[in-house]
DNA sequence: CGATATCTTGATAAGCATCAATGTGAGTGG
DNA sequence: CCACTCACATTGATGCTTATCAAGATATCG
């Protein structure tokens, strides 16, 4: 509680303060700040889940946000996670066609879903700029299906490296933050944690990361697991 | 040749006639076909590749295009197969970010982007329809991680002969017409060609389907195949 | 400091890939 | 018109990658 309140505060001088992603500043005021409410979750909290009626539209402030859908059985593949800055909730059919929940204590910018729908239509600009982050997605998911499809255990744990080395700013000596559990890690590159934790250790063995906590990732060999990443990796791995 | 021929006639009419899938009429005097060329692909040919300049974006008139990603050393994920109505080469960088090759004889609208852009900003409510096109492709691209990560051989073919089964509107007595090889699909589910075969022919063998030719499969027992793509399959499946 | 969830490590097995050979059908040229 | 050819598909034998099952180690939090 003590933490997420810390949380709220530096949110809100983060809404009131920056231009958000969407080119609108998200001043008091502005049309998007003026729809928004903000709003916070525990880890493993929801935000909502796949088949619920999707009542609003959510932006990452602060923290880290797990996207996936399940199968029947229980299954799990989780499609994404998101960090500030990142939207979602946009469901054209007015249904939510995957889950979210906090990974992280997470602050969110919630809109109602009629209000961003007409920010759509009035503001000029907006409905374009919304599109080309869609379309970012859709390329990030077209990449996720070349890992999923087509990359060993290796390649797909090296990739997962890069991509948190890449998103994370502030990793100022290539040191990753990593948030999410084993299973979700597992659960996002199509493995079972065995596997990931496995291949962890055996990147550790050979030089390539260091591991001083489970959620802390030293990147030692970026150039290597480059190429481990692309499939251009040794046979000996 | 003359079978390119037959189909560009047909298409010509076609784009004549039937409204767009972007709600805009593609009649002559639109603006849709103001700025459209009708173009022809034989099977195999390229439409883009990944990496070319994104000049311009395509609608499919008629056939199938199979869209795809590579790793350096040749391996392919097909991210989605195309048929009428559907857009590709929509590149907010202005790079293309995947392939895309004629699998049937394939007619093609072609708008150039710079005129597609402009149309983006001064047709009302054009964004926004392609917003929704766009958040569906990305539902469906989601759809396919799930299956790429979390389901087995037999539940990926499952669920592909229910894709095919699902868009192919005439197909009046369950018959689907898989014009795409079995490479194309075991490169679509994360699978190799024997294991397709393999799967298929199990599927056969337990009368779920009948195989006249290996580019027809008739679908004989709906039900059970939509459990096992939904993973709810009998464990002797 | 102790309880509990998470992570790591090990042994075994299953599913799918790989390698190899055979079968089949469409298109071509004799 | 038919045989030939070649690409594609099917089938079989074997092996590897990764999952599964199981136990122990470590970190986190109250």
């Amino acid at each position: 509680m003590h933490i997420q309140a810390v949380a709220n505060t530096a949110t809100n001088y983060h809404v009131a303060s920056h231009p958000s992603l969407f080119g609108l500043e998200r001043t008091p005021g502005s049309p998007l700040a003026a729809i928004g409410s903000i709003q916070s979750r525990d880890p493993g909290e929801t935000v909502f889940a796949e088949g619920d009626d999707a009542e609003s539209v959510y932006e990452v402030i602060r923290g880290m946000v797990r996207l996936y859908k399940l199968l029947p059985d229980g299954r799990r593949q989780i499609t994404g996670f998101l960090t500030a800055g990142q939207l979602l909730g946009l469901a054209p059919e007015g249904i939510c066609v995957y889950s979210a929940e906090a990974i992280t204590p997470v602050t969110l910018c919630r809109y109602k879903r009629s209000s961003f729908e007409r920010l759509i239509d009035e503001v000029p600009g907006f409905a374009r700029r919304l599109l080309t982050v869609t379309s970012h997605e859709l390329n990030a998911a077209q990449d996720q299906m070349l890992l999923l499809g087509r990359k060993s255990a290796t390649e797909k744990v090296a990739s997962f490296l890069l991509m948190m080395a890449g998103r994370d700013v502030d990793a100022a000596h290539d040191e990753v933050q990593v948030p999410m559990t084993r299973n979700d890690i597992a659960d996002y590159l199509g493995l079972t944690i065995e596997t990931v934790s496995r291949t962890l250790t055996r990147f550790r063995q050979d030089g390539l990361i260091a591991l001083p906590t489970p959620a802390r990732i030293k990147i030692l060999d970026r150039d290597q697991l480059d190429e481990l990443a692309a499939g251009e990796g040794d046979a000996d791995f």
